[in-house]
RNA sequence: GGGUGGUUAGCUCAGUUGGUUAGAGCAUUCGGUUUACAUCCGAAAGGUCAUAGGUUCGAAUCCUAUACCACCCACCA
C-alpha cells in the first residue's frame, strides 16, 4: 500500500468497479422488503451544484445502508427539463444570435430547444457519477420522456372526466406589445416619476396612477381601522364620470394602507395583482377594460378601441372639466413593471388558464401528514406543508411556454370563432387576431403550421383527444399553446419513474421509502406528489421526508454568480476528494437548517480518509512482521470476547455501542451525528489507543485478529458516508468468514 | 407587512424529552518523528450560552419581552 491514500487513483477505479459488477441494479425480490428512493432530478442542461452534492450525499447514505441492511434497494435517477429556466437559458443564446422566440412558431422553437438541451444533457450526469452515488442508471427518466408524458396526459384526461379541471381567468403578466404573458421571474421593475391623481367618488377620494382603468372598478377599499371612513363600509355610494353616474359599494380590508394617498383604494381587479386577490377575497366581479391588444375595451363605452395611453390622457381631462380632480401630484415616484424583452410595460390582465380544482386532492394530502402516516424530518418544518396545504386555493396549471408538456386539448376552430391567434405566416410575418377573422385571409394549414400562442375563451369548446370525431366533416382542430406548470408533471415523478400502473417495478417498489429534498420545494413539489399519489393510487408516494437545508457559500451568504461566491464542487472533488466533500456536507446536515459550506470539514475528512488507510496499512505492517519474526499468523476473532483482555474487551464494546449510535442516528436522519461518532470512535479510540497498545502486545496473533475486526466493522459502518476509500481499503484487508470481495456487498454489522 | 429559523470558544457549528465539569473541526500556544499516518501524536489555553425578567431543587435547553441576523412569501394604489 502507498504510505498516502491517494483519491485520485482510487476513487475512479473503485467506481468503475461498482458500474461493471452492475452493484446498484435494482432487483425485484419477492423475499425481501424494499427500499426506494427517487432522485429529485436536477436540471437536464445544468451543472452540478453542492446542493446536488448534499442530496447525493444523504441519499446515498440511506440506499448503501439499507442495502448492507439486507433490503433490496432501488434509487432512481432522471433529470428535469426546468421548463422556465431552460427557455430563458436558451433565449440568451438566441438573443446572442440576434433573435428572440418571437421569431419561430411554437414546433419550431420546441425542436430547437430539445436539441440544444440533448447537446447538454449528459455533463451532469457524469459530474454526478464523481459522487460515486448508488443510482440505478439503467431505470434513467428525462421528464419529457414519452412514458412521462403518457402519464401526466393520463392523469389530465382523468381529471377532466371528473370534473376536476376548469378554465377561469386568471390575472398574469402581460405585454401587449410583445402580445404574449410573462412569468413574474421574467418581469422587472423599474423606477419612474408618474402622477398621481387624487379622483373624487361622491364623497370620498381615491389616488390613483390609473385613471383609464376606472371603468373597471367594482369596489372601493378602506381599512376597517381606519376612522375617517369606516360609517361607510358596507355602504354604496354614489358618484359621477364620463360615462354617467354609477354606485359603487366600499368594502373593509386590512390591505388597505391608511397612510397612502387618502387611504382609500379602488378595486380594479382585472388590472392589478393586488386588486385581483382582494376581488377573490370579497367575491366581486371581474370587469376588464383593457384588451389583449394594449386597447380600451368595450367596457370602457366611447374610449373603446383607444390605446390606455390615448385613454388616460382624455379620461384626465374629462375628469378635470367635471371638477372631479382634486388634484394631480405630479412628482410620485413608483415603480412599475416592464417585460424583460423589450421593457414595455407590462399589463396585468385577466386571461383564461387551465386550474384544477384542489378541494378534494388537497384533504387528504394534508391529513396523511397530520396523522404522521408521512413523516417530515426534521418536524419543525411540518408547519411549513401543513399551512400551506390549509390555505391552498384551486390550482392554475397552464403557463405560457413552449418549453414543456404541452397541454392536451384541442379547439375547433369552426366551434370557437373567437381563438385568438398568433402565428408566423408565409412571409415570416407575425400576425394576430381572432381565428374567424385570419381565415378569411389565410389557409388553415398556414394558421397550424405557423402557430405561434393562442388564447382561447374560458367557455372555448375543447376535447382532451385529437382524434375524437364529434361531427361528420373532418374537424379543424388547434390544440392549446400552453404547457403544464412543471409541478403538474414533476409531481408525478415517483410514479413516472416507477411507470406507473402496472410495471412490475411499481407493484414492488411503490410507495417509495423516502422522499429527501430541500426544504425550499416542499410547497411547490413534495404536495404535489402527495396529492397526485393519493389521487391515483390511494397510498402516498413515500412515507418520510428528509428536508436538507441550503449550501450557503464560504462567508454564510447565498450563493450567487453576481456575488461570485459560488463554489464549484468540481475543485473539491479534484483537490479533497469525493468522499471528504461528502462528508464535509454531511456535517452541516445537524438539524435541518441552512449552513455555510464547511470547508474545514472537508479537510478534516480528508484528512480522515488518510488516516484509515494508514491504520490499515500499518494492520498489515504489523501482520507480516509478526509472520517473519514470529512465524505466526493472526488468530481469527469470532466474536467471543470471553478469551480476551480488559484492552480488547474494551475496543469491543466501544465498537458494539457505535454500531448502535449509527444505527439510531441515522433512523433518526441524523446523518452529522453519525458520522461523527464513527469519526471520533476511529480516530481517537481505536488509532489513537488501540493501536498504540498493540504495537506493546506480546499477543500480537490475538490483538491484530481484534483489530482487524473491528477496522473491518468500521468499514462497514462508515461506508455508506465515504464508500471510496472504504471500498479501496477492503481490497486490500484478509478475507474473514462469510467477508464477499465488495464491501458495498457485505453485511452491516449487528450488535 | 406575514411566516420560519437563528444569536453557544477567535472562526464554522453540535448540544435530542431540562440533570454531573457545555462539545467537535479549524485556528492558537507548548512539547514530540523508536513499528503506520506531519493530511501525524501528546498536552494546554479559550465560553456570563444575545439581553432582561420568569418557572424550577436544577435552565444553553421551558415561558415572556427586547435587540440584532438570515431566509421564504407578499409587496404598496
Amino acid at each position: 500500500m502507498d504510505k498516502k491514500y491517494d483519491h485520485k487513483i482510487q476513487e475512479p477505479k473503485i467506481q468503475q468497479k461498482w458500474e461493471d459488477l452492475d452493484v446498484f441494479k435494482g432487483k425485484i425480490e419477492p423475499d425481501k422488503k424494499p427500499f426506494t428512493i427517487v432522485l429529485p432530478p436536477p436540471n437536464a442542461n445544468g451543472k452540478l451544484h453542492t446542493g446536488h452534492v448534499l442530496m447525493l450525499a444523504i441519499e446515498d447514505i440511506l440506499i448503501r445502508w439499507k442495502k448492507m441492511q439486507g433490503y433490496s434497494t432501488l434509487w432512481l435517477p432522471g433529470t428535469d427539463h426546468a421548463g422556465f429556466e431552460t427557455q430563458m437559458v436558451f433565449e440568451k443564446h438566441l438573443k446572442e444570435k440576434g433573435k428572440s422566440r418571437f421569431d419561430y412558431d411554437r414546433d419550431t422553437l420546441y425542436k430547437e430547444i430539445w436539441d440544444f438541451v440533448e447537446e447538454n444533457k449528459g455533463i451532469i450526469e457524469n459530474q454526478m457519477k464523481r459522487m460515486g452515488p448508488g443510482l440505478d442508471w439503467s431505470r434513467y427518466t428525462f421528464t419529457l420522456d414519452e412514458s412521462v408524458v403518457n402519464t401526466v396526459y393520463t392523469t389530465f384526461r382523468r381529471m377532466v372526466d371528473e370534473g376536476l379541471v376548469y378554465r377561469d381567468d386568471y390575472i398574469v403578466n402581460f405585454c401587449p406589445e410583445c402580445g404574449t404573458t410573462f412569468a413574474d421571474l421574467e418581469i422587472k421593475h423599474k423606477d419612474k416619476i408618474s402622477n398621481l391623481y387624487y379622483i373624487k367618488y361622491g364623497p370620498l377620494v381615491v389616488a390613483t396612477t390609473r385613471p383609464e382603468t376606472k371603468f373597471g372598478d367594482v369596489a372601493l377599499a378602506v381599512n376597517p381601522e381606519d376612522d375617517r371612513y369606516k360609517e361607510y363600509i358596507g355602504k354604496e355610494i354614489d358618484y359621477e364620470d364620463p360615462l354617467g353616474k354609477f354606485s359603487i359599494p366600499v368594502i373593509g380590508d386590512s390591505y388597505v394602507d391608511m397612510e397612502f394617498g387618502t387611504g382609500v383604494l379602488k378595486i380594479t381587479p382585472a388590472h392589478d395583482k393586488n386588486d385581483y386577490e382582494i376581488g377573490l377575497k370579497h367575491g366581486l366581479p371581474v370587469v376588464s377594460v383593457i384588451g389583449l391588444d394594449g386597447k380600451m375595451t368595450e367596457n370602457a363605452d366611447k374610449y373603446a378601441g383607444m390605446k390606455v395611453l390615448e385613454a388616460r390622457e382624455l379620461v384626465v381631462k374629462e375628469l378635470q372639466d367635471m371638477g372631479m380632480i382634486e388634484k394631480i401630484d405630479d412628482k410620485y415616484e413608483n415603480s412599475v413593471l416592464v417585460c424583460y424583452k423589450g421593457g414595455h410595460e407590462i399589463e396585468p390582465t385577466v386571461i383564461p388558464n387551465w386550474f384544477i380544482k384542489v378541494e378534494s386532492l388537497k384533504k387528504p394530502a394534508l391529513n396523511v401528514v397530520k396523522t404522521n402516516e408521512v413523516k417530515i424530518y426534521p418536524k419543525w418544518r411540518k408547519i411549513t406543508y401543513t399551512r400551506w396545504m390549509e390555505e391552498m386555493r384551486d390550482w392554475p396549471i397552464s403557463r405560457q411556454i413552449v418549453w414543456g408538456i404541452r397541454i392536451p386539448a384541442w379547439y375547433d376552430v369552426d366551434e370557437n370563432p373567437n381563438l385568438q391567434i398568433t402565428f408566423i405566416n408565409k412571409k415570416n410575418q407575425r400576425i394576430t387576431g381572432k381565428i374567424s377573422d385570419l381565415l378569411q385571409n389565410y389557409p388553415f394549414e398556414d394558421v397550424k403550421e405557423g402557430l405561434q400562442t393562442l388564447i382561447a375563451p374560458k367557455d372555448a369548446k375543447f376535447r382532451a383527444q385529437p382524434g375524437a370525431q364529434p361531427r361528420a366533416e373532418p374537424c379543424r382542430l388547434l390544440q392549446e399553446t400552453d404547457t403544464f406548470d412543471t409541478w403538474f408533471s414533476s409531481g408525478h415523478w415517483p410514479l413516472a419513474t416507477l411507470k406507473y400502473p402496472d410495471s412490475d417495478d411499481f407493484k414492488y417498489f411503490y410507495p417509495t421509502s423516502v422522499m429527501e429534498t430541500g426544504w425550499e420545494i416542499i410547497r411547490f413539489w413534495v404536495s404535489r406528489m402527495i396529492m397526485f399519489g393519493l389521487y391515483l393510487t390511494g397510498k402516498p408516494p413515500f412515507y418520510d421526508i428528509y428536508l436538507h437545508g441550503l449550501v450557503r457559500a464560504v462567508d454564510g451568504k447565498k450563493m450567487s454568480k453576481s456575488l461570485g461566491n459560488a463554489i464549484d464542487p468540481l475543485e473539491y472533488i479534484e483537490e479533497y476528494g469525493a468522499d471528504a466533500l461528502r462528508m464535509g456536507l454531511i456535517s452541516g446536515t445537524a438539524n435541518g437548517r441552512d449552513f455555510a459550506f464547511p470547508k474545514d470539514k472537508v479537510v478534516a475528512y480528508r484528512n480522515f480518509a488518510n488516516k484509515l488507510w494508514n491504520m490499515a496499512r500499518f494492520t498489515l505492517i504489523m501482520k507480516d512482521s509478526l509472520k517473519e519474526k514470529e512465524n505466526k499468523d493472526i488468530s481469527n476473532y469470532t466474536g467471543d470476547k470471553s478469551s480476551l483482555n480488559d484492552v480488547d474487551r474494551d475496543i469491543l464494546n466501544g465498537l458494539d455501542n457505535l454500531i448502535k449510535n449509527v444505527d439510531e442516528s441515522l433512523e433518526k436522519y441524523r446523518f452529522s451525528d453519525a458520522s461523527d461518532f464513527i469519526y471520533q470512535f476511529m480516530w481517537h479510540e481505536v488509532a489513537d489507543k488501540y493501536i498504540e497498545n498493540v504495537k506493546d502486545r506480546e499477543d500480537k496473533d490475538i490483538a491484530l485478529g481484534v483489530l482487524i475486526y473491528v477496522l473491518k466493522t468500521g468499514l462497514k459502518l462508515l461506508h455508506p458516508f465515504m464508500p471510496f476509500v472504504t471500498e479501496a481499503i477492503w481490497e486490500g484487508l484478509p478475507v474473514l468468514d462469510g467477508d464477499p470481495e465488495l464491501l458495498i456487498n457485505s453485511k452491516w454489522p449487528t450488535v
